[in-house]
This record gives C-alpha cells, sequence and structure tokens, in this order.
DNA sequence: CTGAAAGCGCTTACAG
DNA sequence: CTGAAAGCGCTTACAG
C-alpha cells in the first residue's frame, strides 16, 4: 500500500495547470490544448496517478457498481446468472458486486441498511417462488430497496411483482416437460421439489396440472412431493415417496425441480435397484455443466441462464421498465426412455 | 429510485441540531446526551435515513468492501473460494465484488485501471500456476495492485511470490495421492491437465515425480499429459493418450488435475469400454458437490476452499503478512481400486 | 482554452 | 454534551 495517495492537486501542481484542466484531460474532453493536453498526460503516466473513483461518486452521483443478489452460489445454476451478469457489466464499465440473499430476509436482519448505504447505480435480485408469509416480507423489502436503486428481478417472478424483469416462465416449461414425458408414454408422471404454498399462475405446479389436463391424465397427489433444492432433498424426498406406494402404483417418470433434485432422484432410484431410464425416467432443469457426465446423461432444461443476466444488466442500465420471459428449451440426453408395456 | 436523497443535512435541520450531532448518533458514539440521541434517531427512522457510504468513505478513507480476483465462477471450485470469503468479509462488515480474472491480464486491457480507481479496502487473487512468460506478467501486475490497496493470495500460489498468502500445497497433496494409489498396487500412473512450463517448487509435477520416486516406479513421459482444465479437455487428453499406447501399456490409474477433468476421464473411459475403477482408476481433486452423484463416485481431495477463503479474508482485514497452507485431505468413494494382477 | 470557486455528504479535530 | 468549520478528492458551471 502507498504511503500517501497521490490527488489531482498533485497531477496539477507538477504540471503547472489547475485541478480543473487536470480533470478535462482525465475525462477526455476535447476542450484542452494538445500541448496541454500532453504535459499533463506525462505527468499522470509518470506518477501512475489514478482518480478515486469515490469522489467521483461524489459529485457525479455514479458510482458505475451494480450490486447483484443471489440465493447461493454453490448451485452452479447461480453461478450462471452472476458470469453473464458480471460480463455485461463490465462491458458497459460497470463493476458488479455480489449479495447473499439473506440481505433481503429481515428474519436475519435489516436489509435495507447495508444495501441502501452503498449508493449502487443499480440492483438485480434473483427470487424464487415463495410461501405466502415469506413472500410478503420479500416484496416489501424489494419496494424498500427501490427507494435508494433501481432494481431489477431475475428467476422466478410472481406475476404480481411489479418490477422491470427477466422472469422464467416455470409453468410454460412445466407443462412442455409433461408434454414430453406423456409423449413417451407415461401416465404415472411424478414432480418432486418446490414449496407448496406459493399461488403464482407462472409457477411450476400450474405448468404440472395443465400438462396433465392436457394429457387427459389424475392429478394424484400422491405424485407430488415437496421439498428443497439439493440432491439429498431430492434423493429422500423419492425415496419417501416410493416407500409410501405399492410398487405397481410407482411413477415410471419424475420431474425434478432441478438438476440437484434430479441427481439425488437418480441416485435414489439406483440405491433401490430401480433403472434409469428403462424402469424410471428422469428430468432436471437447468442444464447444469455435469449433466453430461452423469450416468446416464441428464434430460434436462437448458434456461439460458448468462443470457438472462446480461440481459437483467441492459435493463438496469438503460431503465427500461419491462417484464421479459427467458428463453429455454429441452435438451434431451439419456435419462427419460418411452415407457415399457 | 427516490426523488432526491435524503442528507445529513435534512436529519439535522428536522431534528434541531447540527450535523456534527446526527453524524455522533449516527456511529453510535457515547458523548451524546439520551434526549438528544432519541430525538434524532427518532428523525432518523422516521424519514428512513441512510447515510451515504461513498461519503463516509470520502473522509473516513476506509470504504468497508473488498474485491477478489477468480478465473472462473462456473467451476464450482471457485464459486466455493467466493462463498467462503463473502461469507467471512459479511461478518466483519464488508461487501465483497468479484472481478474477472482477465482484469489481471495486460493482453486485454490495463489491469490497474479499473482496479485501482475503486479504493477498495483490500484485495484477494486467486492465481494458478502459469507458463513463465505469463506468470512474469501476473506478478507485476500484482505488484502494481499492491501499490493500491493490501494483496493476499489464494490458491496454486507460486513459492516466489512474496505476498501474504493462503496457498496449496499441491506438490504435497500429489504425492500423497501417488502413495495412495501405489498403496493399491498402481504402478502405471498416468497425470493427466495443467501447463507444461511452470517451474514452482509447489507445483503438482513436482509432487508427482517424488511419490513415483517414493515408490522407487519410473517416470514415464508418455503417462504425463497436458490440458485445461474442463471435462472436454480431459477426456480428449486421455483419449489420446490411449491411443498413443498399445493397451499393456495402459495407465491403471489416472490422477487428474481437478474434477473436471476426471470427469471428462471417466466419460472417455466409458466411452471406450473401460471399467471404472475396475480397469482403471481415476482420481480428481476439489471435491465438487457432484462427485458423489457420478458413476462410481469419484475419489477426490477436498480442499478446504471456503475454509480457505475466510482465512485470506483474515489475512487481509488483519494486515498480516503470513503465507499460510490450506488443509487438505483425500475422501475416498468409488473411483479407484486394487489393481488386477 | 483555462482557472477560481462552489459543492457533493459526510467525519473530525477544535472550541466552548 | 454540542456546534462551526475545515477537509476528503473530485466535477461542474461560470468567467474570462
Amino acid at each position: 500500500m502507498s504511503s500517501e495517495n497521490i490527488t489531482i492537486y498533485d497531477i496539477a501542481s507538477d504540471a503547472g495547470v489547475s485541478i480543473a484542466t487536470v480533470s478535462r484531460v482525465l475525462r477526455g474532453e476535447s476542450n484542452v490544448s494538445e500541448a496541454t493536453r500532453k504535459k499533463v498526460q506525462e505527468v499522470i503516466d509518470r506518477r501512475n496517478y489514478r482518480p478515486s473513483s469515490i469522489a467521483r461518486g461524489m459529485t457525479s452521483k455514479t458510482t458505475y457498481s451494480l450490486g447483484i443478489i443471489l440465493p447461493k452460489l454453490l448451485n452452479p445454476h447461480y453461478a450462471m446468472i452472476f458470469t453473464g451478469a458480471q460480463e455485461e457489466a463490465r462491458k458497459l464499465g460497470y463493476t458488479m458486486s455480489l449479495f447473499p440473499w439473506s440481505s433481503l430476509d429481515t428474519r436475519e436482519y435489516d436489509p435495507a441498511a447495508m444495501l441502501a448505504e452503498r449508493r449502487l447505480d443499480g440492483l438485480i435480485v434473483c427470487v424464487e417462488y415463495l410461501p405466502p408469509d415469506h413472500d410478503e416480507q420479500v416484496l416489501t423489502s424489494l419496494q424498500d430497496l427501490r427507494q435508494y436503486m433501481p432494481v431489477v428481478l431475475i428467476g422466478c417472478v410472481p406475476a404480481s411483482y411489479d418490477f422491470p424483469a427477466v422472469a422464467n416462465n416455470s409453468a410454460a416449461m412445466m407443462r412442455e416437460i409433461v408434454k414430453y414425458l406423456t409423449s413417451l408414454g407415461h401416465e404415472r408422471i411424478a414432480f418432486i421439489g418446490g414449496v407448496e404454498e406459493d399461488q403464482d399462475p407462472l409457477r411450476r405446479d400450474v405448468g404440472y396440472e395443465n400438462g396433465l389436463r392436457d394429457a387427459r391424465l389424475p392429478y394424484i397427489a400422491s405424485y407430488r412431493a415437496y421439498c428443497r433444492g439439493t440432491p439429498g432433498d431430492g434423493a429422500a424426498a423419492l425415496k419417501e415417496m416410493l416407500t409410501s406406494l405399492k410398487p405397481e402404483y410407482w411413477p415410471t417418470a419424475v420431474i425434478a425441480l432441478n438438476d440437484l433434485v434430479a441427481m439425488g432422484c437418480m441416485a435414489a432410484a439406483r440405491e433401490k435397484g430401480i433403472a434409469v431410464p428403462e424402469q424410471l425416467s428422469v428430468i432436471g432443469c437447468d442444464n447444469l455443466f455435469c449433466t453430461p457426465y452423469l450416468v446416464p446423461p441428464l434430460t434436462s432444461i437448458n434456461t439460458h441462464q448468462q443470457q438472462a443476466g446480461a440481459r437483467a444488466v441492459q435493463l438496469l442500465v438503460s431503465g427500461e421498465n419491462k417484464r421479459e420471459t427467458a428463453d429455454w428449451e429441452l435438451v434431451e440426453r439419456g435419462s427419460c426412455a418411452r415407457v415399457r408395456k
């Protein structure tokens, strides 16, 4: 660390000009004579001077730093969002700071405090469908934050949230997945993961039910299990479902909330001696990097999260107040098969 | 976004005190009468006032924001470092910004520029062993950065770098891995991944060679393949090695640079009809979340990167100038077996 | 084209 | 215990 930071005053006096002039060459303004510019630039280079972005922020009211709130980076799904957002931010000259999701959880501490004090130029928040009580609290926090900086949402954004957003249409995805499985002849299709209480019209359950209805299949509550999003959760949920049902009622296909849950389901099936995909088709979501290396390779949904992250940054920076839907597509690999008669 | 940010002046005038007094209650100083404190706090709460951290940084010279430079977040290994660092930073009241590794690559643009302008309170840089020319350039960049803020290194830190660090002892890890494999009877042990030109005494190759020497086994250059760190790279490298050798000379065990390369090796083996671990033992490094879900589950090294990330933050904040070594341990799963005679 | 001056929103001695 | 004033390092009108 240098002893004393060098300032615009040092450069000005070294170059024999005013600080206003130094500021002008720093910002590349055109109204500076070539001779002056050269002289000043030379001093800047020689002394290796970097203007303080914080002093700049003080006057210019813009800090060129954005924030993003993600539930947990350890799921590569979120790392993809972050990567896409950060790359775009950098292209546009912004820095991107990552804050943990708990920043929005007032049950831990006041969310606005830390975030609002940093004068960020904008904030991206990755949200999920939540149980109603928690959902309400998050919405309040988001509105609070919005007083201090522009906010763009990404992820599973409830239809009722009035924010600019790049949202997943989970219902449409699920409906398509069910259609895909029924096209393979499946009629006993389980769905594992997520929370029970959410009420959003875009939520996965709506798509699941619509998909079954499309195929004129009954909705069987025993095939719907709720759990959190880790492999262990998925394994436990599937095992419990199988244990609770006579084998002739076992599902022939399981839709997992995400790839992690799907990995857990595949492990549980293996443990039980159930062959995937011969006896049980499994489909995940997120298209994680490891899906092609599972055995069998996991069929999943590519939700193009890097692209979505980048798009969220664009909305944030441009100030456009629109809600967009993220692209997605089914990626067929080896974990789903035609049902055996 | 609010129309106009409210400032300490607004609070002072509302409460009928000076801004100095407001500042005192804001920072919880004790020399304020209880009556005044209450009055001021009430106005603060009512107007939902948040002091600007950037104005604070202007005078106090500390911004409570740290930075971290990581090669790529999409490898969960780096996400673990980040998560550990961020959680620790947050505990200590700091914010953590993530910068891409290319920030250090002068071949793309001037690294110091963006980083130095942000007056961070400190920077963590995750480094790798590099070819000598690139290595030299990175070292120069690091020293440059150090002029502006304290720097702590993490990862594969060359022994010659004179920086505080939480470093991997890759040579020791590799030596232990070779010992483990030779204890299973392996004598033809391949090592795949990394760069050819590095010269560090802590680098993996040193451990690989020492491990072979410990077991009085020959170093066979054909068993050493270099490649980058993705599954595809690993698969290609192993396939090439197998193709270049008569089957009776094929390695019976392969050590992969990291779990991603190991995943690629397992996929390549499967494609070639080589059974893991019966015909080929595979061992990775990093202990990624997906390793237990591979088939067979991948034996790996847990390098405790979350803990290392947290420790790096502690060194950064405390200013201790020491070099520590990250803990690690072998995690046996199913991908290594006793060699068949 | 260039400079003097005010101002951004705080903190920090210094007085009282 | 409280306030007036200087100062942090820049940018931005405003003059010239």
